[in-house]
DNA sequence: CAGTTTACATACATTGCTGAATGTATGTCA
DNA sequence: TGACATACATTCAGCAATGTATGTAAACTG
């Protein structure tokens, strides 16, 4: 039953946003114990406090509730990502490309290491969740998001690359490919079993292995500032 | 209604064989394209020519049938790589340990561009799974396989070190780590867009950055031979 | 060549979830 | 202070999936 401690019937539109969100937070939990398509839109209203009917009024179905949840996170995480790779604020940085890429990495990986939320919504994204027709959407942004990732990192590579005077052992797309596949690759495998190893502290180890590998010795970074 | 061409209703044992796999054949290729939640037995029974008689006479319920399909695929290709890496057969070769990881991997990537098949199991169980305790089994025997393989790899790397005469940026679980996760992430995200690039081209190039930033440079496993 | 087991097909009972319809009391605004 | 919109709760119809129980004919066995 529905908690009825006190009249609570019609709510605000702060109060309404507030039930929005527990509806989100309860999901994202549920997600991640029991899987998407195993939790129940009755299993989400209920945890949350709440019935069907809200779920139904503030979305349209579970994909539409499922895509608000990732939202959530996610927009706000790339924002940031973008930000931090043009000139983050009033700070006039002539800075070398590549240090804003590794800068940027490492907040990613500390967000997912020190932030429960995130963890969780990229944990139900990539292990708890199928990704069918109905979530094509989902995953068309998700390729959209990692292309423009890819392009970003492609031409820090190259502007780097100028800046240093060195020439890539491959082309900078595909260096800009490696260099995402290892990162999304040790994120993933971090979320299998976090206690296997320090995400932080390997990801940043095995990043300076694969520059070092592009040409990028760590002396080149450190010396340029 | 299922087909009743002729007689048929009791087989041979071989006959019994032949459809245990068209319903696993079945059940990949729908589990594919809807994913696995979102297949019933029905549909998978129906697709291979059968009733669900004949799905719960051969496995114990979904998740049985699922990890029979992950192994008839999974099974033979460990074991590949497994002999891949200690030696081959009767030759006694006392090769570069780098080489033969490069092979191995090279012929694992080869296997997933070529065979449908395996390219069909791995885009289900990486996309089209949810990993939720019912399949804690199939995650364990994932995290074990993977652990082999970082072993396998550890002592590889280190064993080439000392052959090249050479001190590794990072310890050599980590170089390992880096290393898996790096081929673990091309190979999905291949999966999620096998349009984008060359699996096999971009696989090596990377590769051969990543060795080269561990101090493996290429002319020093050619000069070896 | 009976009896037994195998390899399914069929039928049934149960459960659980979704979507839509409807109810309802409260905010909100003219 | 009505009138309308909002933010849900409740109810209901309907299906779809699972598991099990049972039927059955052919293969296998001694």
């Amino acid at each position: 039953m529905p908690l009825k401690e006190f009249p609570l019937v019609r709510r605000t539109k702060e109060e309404a946003q507030e039930t929005r969100h527990k509806l989100l937070d309860a999901a994202e939990h549920l997600f991640q114990e029991q899987g998407v398509s195993r939790t129940s839109l009755q299993d989400i209203a209920k945890r949350a406090g709440a019935t069907r009917g809200a779920i139904y009024w503030h979305f349209k179905d579970k994909a539409d509730l499922f895509n608000a949840m990732m939202e959530r996170v996610t927009l706000p995480l790339e924002e940031r990502v973008h930000r931090a790779s043009f000139t983050p604020e009033g700070t006039p940085d002539i800075s070398d490309p590549m240090s804003d890429i590794r800068l940027a990495t490492d907040h990613c990986l500390s967000q997912i290491v020190n932030d429960a939320q995130t963890r969780r919504v990229i944990e139900v994204a990539t292990q708890k969740v199928e990704y069918v027709e109905e979530l094509r959407a989902v995953r068309l942004r998700h390729l959209s998001v990692r292309d423009g990732f890819l392009d970003r990192f492609e031409h820090s590579i190259e502007a780097a690359a100028q800046l240093h005077g060195l020439t890539l052992p491959v082309s900078a797309k595909n260096a800009a490919r490696g260099f995402h596949a290892l990162i999304d690759g040790v994120i993933q495998n971090w979320l299998l079993d976090p206690e296997a190893f320090d995400l932080q502290q390997v990801g940043t180890a095995i990043i300076t292995v694969y520059l070092n590998g592009l040409g990028f010795n760590s002396e080149t970074a450190i010396a340029e500032r």
